[in-house]
RNA sequence: GUGGGUGUAGCUCAGUUGGUUAGAGCACCAGAUUGUGGCUCUGGGGGCCGGGGGUUCAAAUCCCCUCACUCACCCCA
């Protein structure tokens, strides 16, 4: 027997209709905020996310899906979602255009992972990036975006934000960091990331470098004046319209191309995959990729976990709808033929196709949350007449089958 | 990638110190009711006991390998 490629998964049709609705709702978000909808390849080139996403991050170390194909290319199935959509702006020239221009996304990103739940090899994304605008208010619309997402969907959601300043300042602080570090009791884990990202011994979770970390330079206290401006304004902004936060100056995303702004709403219901999406700003990485210098800030939000949240939102109307047939042999393909037409009224129809006993189809409408039975056996025929009946009360009432399709289409919960 | 836990019917799970045809509840199908769902009762179909190998007269049970899920680490969505 075949099995589903780990860390993959079948979506059956009630937890599909989750997943549509959840991007339902994110896709009308970003559309009243302006946004437009920029689809990518869901594969690019390996270089793009080797440059943009940062060379020695986890995600390009060990996570990457990458294949060569038969003109000997080396590709990768996107790990996320914001490389594909700065090539698309720079290759397509969209900076040429007004500005801001604003860009969502949905669809799937692949990472090779060890799985867990809400840990997949193929996980779903919403993201939306923002270009072309330096202003704190940027950023704090696309925040605002994520957390009335969440809360729409009664998702409970902590909003985390910190600063990691710009190039400048951040490389002073680096340097600060390292220089504190160095000689001290840290991880090896941590000895190491010390040379290549130092940034990431901040959220380590080894007591003992915690324990070092207590008295370690802030980056706080390395930000140069412009970028503690900026995050001003963004805290600011956020206070002004009423999104409460906490600010967590260990919060160090993952990704290089981050540059000031950075944030992550969490969960603490979901075990150790606490983060159900975030983002940041990364003014430098239009220019990375060959284009102009274009500043932008943008976030991914997590459908997976979020779904695994169980949001209220999601939750379904219990009412029965539509109708289903019951019919007997020798007159069942006429009867099928007479009610047919209200398929094309949209009225939701449904009847057996095994040919099963009269109690058996009763039980399937009942089974299939039907509202109402439309009877048609062969002394109904013979009258002219099919029955109705009422699932919900149980009553029963004749019509003529001349205005049966008029009739049923009219009825309440049929469509 | 490292370490731990768990895999028995469609689902949730029993299964004794290894012992003969592997069970229950729910779900499914049928009958009780030859034109009426939900409730009840009766019956029925369904299992390479995750897969492979080994020990043994005998393995769901013990050992090894492997696959999957899961928890923690790691990382993040």
């Amino acid at each position: 027997m075949y099995q589903i490629p780990r860390g993959t998964r079948d979506f059956l049709p009630e937890q599909a209709e989750r997943f549509r609705r959840l991007e339902e709702i994110a896709v009308a978000l970003a559309c009243q905020y302006g946004y437009g909808e920029l689809r990518t390849p869901i594969f690019e080139h390996s270089e793009l996310f080797a440059r943009s996403v940062g060379e020695s991050t986890d995600i390009v170390e060990k996570e990457m899906y990458t294949f060569q194909d038969r003109g000997e290319r080396s590709l990768t199935l996107r790990p996320e979602g914001t490389a594909g959509v700065v090539r698309a702006f720079v290759e397509n020239k969209l900076y040429g255009g007004s500005l801001p221009a604003k860009y969502y996304y949905f669809g799937p990103m692949f990472r090779y992972e060890k799985p867990q739940a809400g840990r997949y090899r193929q996980l779903w994304q919403f993201g939306v990036e923002l270009f072309g605008s330096e202003a704190p208010r940027a950023d704090v619309e696309v925040i605002a975006l994520g957390w009335q997402y969440f809360q729409e969907l009664g998702v409970k959601a902590n909003l985390v934000i910190n600063s990691i300043g710009c190039r400048q300042c951040r490389g002073e602080y680096k340097k600060a960091l390292v220089a504190y570090l160095t000689g001290r009791n840290i991880c090896e884990l941590c000895s190491n990331r010390l040379e290549r990202n130092p940034l990431r011994v901040l959220d380590c979770k080894e007591e003992s470098c915690q324990k070092e970390l207590e008295e370690a330079p802030r980056i706080s206290q390395y930000l140069c004046p412009q970028c503690q401006e900026h995050f001003q304004k963004v805290k600011a902004g956020l206070s002004d319209i009423s999104i409460p936060f906490t600010q967590d100056e260990r919060l160090v995303r993952g990704l290089d191309y981050y540059n000031r702004t950075t944030f992550e709403y969490k969960t603490n219901e979901l075990g150790s995959q606490d983060a159900l999406g975030g983002g940041g700003r990364y003014d430098d990485l239009v220019e990375l990729v060959g284009g102009p210098a274009v500043p932008a800030v943008g976030l991914a939000l997590g459908i997976d976990r979020t779904e695994l949240m169980d949001p209220p939102a999601l939750k379904k109307a219990p009412g029965r709808r539509g109708v289903w047939l019951v019919t007997m042999e020798p007159v069942s393909d006429q009867a099928i033929a007479l009610v047919h037409p209200l398929r094309q009224q949209g009225v939701h129809l449904g009847y057996d196709l095994a040919g099963r006993s009269f109690k058996a189809q009763f039980k399937q409408a009942d089974r299939n949350n039907c509202r109402w039975t439309l009877i048609i056996g062969p002394d109904d025929l013979a009258q002219g007449q099919a029955v109705l009946r009422d699932m919900d009360t149980g009553e029963q009432r004749q019509l003529a089958l001349e205005s049966l399709v008029e009739m049923v289409s009219n009825l309440e919960g049929v469509k």
